[in-house]
DNA sequence: TCGAGAAACATGACCCGTCAACTAATTGCC
DNA sequence: GGCAATTAGTTGACGGGTCATGTTTCTCGA
């Protein structure tokens, strides 16, 4: 139980349901926007881009706040393009940048698809949880993020200004 | 704000990063296991049925309680077994369901991974929580698994007595 | 008892993500 | 200014998951 190398029993109790919710929770985000031909990650990327100024943002950026590799982002954005619903451009100050913009089919693609995201995130989430409870949950997973992954888009303006 | 159609600001303070972590802890919980040739699903699968009696378990109980689809698990465990990880064979008392058991082979190599899946998963999340942090975490997580997956291995002994 | 339906898996096609190259543009430095 | 190193993206091969379908076995009722 002391013992570094395993978890202690407490640990193990708030380990297990969040394994398990890692294995689960995908698959329920993907489902309510199966029917509009979206998975959760293009979902994200119209987010990103619906926000932005311009509705523009460079690759990178994309992906960054996306929450996807470059790889996973630039393939998401091709099938995105063929499909219409964004488009890929040069940037003109910087050749090797690829400016992405969402265009008005994906903003109505975006647009239809919300409700119903929501509306299942809601009853995954909050439906079970107090409001006092989901805002402990929110603290608890940003302390999360904070650590294992500092670079993120929820850093603090403190540390982006390293 | 009232609007039951959207998030509270409340709520997407707690969504943000709770998306985020869905698509960070993945990666995350494969990173350790890459090196020992596992999936994180197949790490999965190989403690469930090194927790089983006898090692054995039909295919699925082992994909309920791995938290995976019957066809997921039955393509993990085909190649599992090619690895020589386990081993399936016909129920003797009804023909339709496969055992799997967990082979020596397969247990030694679960032993080898979890050293350095605990430690990432100590890293990961109880480095950045306090101990009652992690508690009310796994608090909060058990009642949105028990919402949206009633009948998953985390029930109560009642539920499942229906 | 026998035949329809259900249960338990297996399988193959398709899609998506990762990884490892590769290309192209820019920056820095001497 | 020119060349190496860096940055930004792209691409293709590969592996894993889902979905739809197929197969075998079992159950249950008439």
């Amino acid at each position: 139980m002391a013992d570094p190398k395993w978890l202690s029993k407490n640990e193990i109790e708030a380990w297990r349901p969040l394994a398990a919710l890692a294995l689960l929770l995908p698959s329920r985000l993907e489902e309510p926007l199966q029917s509009h031909g979206l998975t959760f990650f293009e979902y994200s990327v119209l987010v990103v881009l619906a926000d932005a100024t311009d509705r523009t943002a460079p690759m990178s950026e994309l992906a960054h706040l996306a929450g996807g590799s470059l790889s996973r982002t630039s393939h998401s954005a091709r099938r995105l393009e063929e499909r219409g619903l964004l488009q890929r451009s040069r940037c003109p100050t910087d050749g090797r940048v690829t400016l992405v913009t969402l265009t008005g089919d994906g903003h109505e693609r975006l647009v239809a698809a919300a409700p119903s995201h929501v509306e299942s995130v809601r009853h995954s989430i909050f439906d079970a949880l107090t409001p006092d409870e989901a805002a402990e949950l929110g603290r608890h997973v940003t302390a999360i993020l904070t650590h294992i992954a500092p670079t993120g888009p929820w850093a603090s303006e403190a540390d982006r200004a390293s």
